[in-house]
DNA sequence: TTGACATATGCCGATACAGACATATATGGT
DNA sequence: ACCATATATGTCTGTATCGGCATATGTCAA
């Protein structure tokens, strides 16, 4: 088996960062294709292809507007690599530190008992 | 070019599904390699492989003990995917809906404007 | 030293990629 | 009908993968 296909979900889309800076710039709203490759400095086919592989996620939305097709973000399909993310948060926001500390002692006591039965 | 190296960054080595098993167990803990292999179900030599890549981007530690190597977590090298991750927070959580609604219209109106000079 | 255990590495096959380039498709204007 | 514009698709090359399997390395114990 190869590595996974990156139209399979939003993780192996968004670790291409081209396909990143897409979505970067339609954060700041709809755009025809042709605006994103005046932006990115990118050729035209490759552009689109990188949007043809955020659309089969779900990453982006297409609309047809005469010969244009305007490409809008669907920012709700980052929300399962956010969720994902969010919950090492701990693991390295300062405030967690030294309740994590707690949790981690009272867990080797536990230990230490068990292993006592 | 072919994609980019699994071990390029955090991104990449996340794209894998079972490099996040790895990373969830380790959440709970540090842990030798067979306790992985053990609780992932996964051939020995895949699950070092893996690991050699996390090591690779900085999301795992290891440490000797005795013929054991201890594999431990370290999320801090999560935190660009969640800073990249949040700036697009606002397009899926409902509370922020409304207000990019209000700045949608505003800056449209300004386009508006600026067409007419 | 011999052997058992723990882990890492090497090689293979199949697959899928990103980018370059050429070309196809679709739409609008004249 | 024709041409220009906007975008998508196809083909090719080089490369890097994941997983399987065999094997190497390292460490402890008797």
């Amino acid at each position: 088996m190869a590595r996974a296909a990156t139209t399979t979900d939003a993780f192996n889309a968004v670790a291409e960062p081209r396909r990143r800076a897409i979505l970067e710039v339609l954060a700041d709203g709809e755009r025809p294709v042709n605006d994103l490759v005046a932006r990115l400095g990118l050729p035209q086919p490759l552009v689109s292809k990188h949007l043809r592989v955020l659309r089969e996620v779900g990453l982006v939305d297409v609309r047809g507007a005469g010969r244009q097709r305007i490409y809008r973000l669907e920012g709700r399909s980052l929300e399962p690599i956010h969720d994902w993310v969010k919950r090492f948060e701990r693991t390295w926001e300062r405030r967690f530190q030294r309740m994590d500390e707690v949790l981690e002692e009272l867990k080797e006591q536990e230990e230490e008992e068990s292993d006592d039965e």
